[in-house]
DNA sequence: AGATCCAATACCGTTTGGATATGGCTCACG
DNA sequence: CGTGAGCCATATCCAAACGGTATTGGATCT
């Protein structure tokens, strides 16, 4: 699992369709469907139900979509974090902490 | 910036030692030393003190750690969360949480 | 039925990542 | 001191991963 195939998941999921995602993220869509296959066999769940009109987000997915925001927004914080030169502590969110 | 070097960070950090944390990964010293190189360019600032015994961690190293730790272990939340097909409300932890 | 829209597959070139070989520097120890 | 050992850095090569283009198959909407 890669953060760009988490950010490329998000996309799709934001966008319910492989190519307008494709577009957004500024490649092309056969790697983009690649990317999405690979990161659901490496999980070995589905994330999508693909239809004629698009994708759309199984439940699973909707899991996987709230965890991948999170990873990716404090991917954010550590790169301002550390840029910044401050000294922040971190701690993982109470909904994925574990128990 | 990758799950891949932030491991790799993590490892060097703690070891001390980018050679043992090499073996620990069990990948070779010199392309270990150009990932975290290569992270250090990318986040502009430098990580580690580089020592004639070893690396030691700068204080943006330490930032860079807690925070890698961080997102490594809301990454394996993550891939538990959605394996056991839970619905898992994720949220960034409050420290790095945008205000 | 035909046009359209969408994801999936096949194939290719480029880039990235890891391995091996080697150099240079610093410290420990006689 | 000087010699050897330990460690990071650099150079070069090979393999794997990634993205692009071309194309196909299938579903929906006129």
């Amino acid at each position: 699992m890669s953060l760009a195939q988490l950010k490329y998941f998000v996309a799709v999921a934001e966008e319910g369709n492989v190519t307008r995602a494709a577009t957004r993220l500024r490649i092309a869509q056969p790697p983009l469907t690649r990317q999405i296959r690979s990161l659901e066999e490496e999980l070995g769940v589905p994330l999508f139900e693909r239809t004629a009109r698009g994708v759309r987000l199984l439940p699973s997915g909707e899991t996987m979509l709230a965890h991948a925001r999170a990873i990716l927004a404090q991917v954010d914080a550590a790169v301002v974090a550390v840029q910044a030169g401050a000294p922040v502590q971190t701690e993982a969110p109470p909904s994925v902490r574990s128990r």
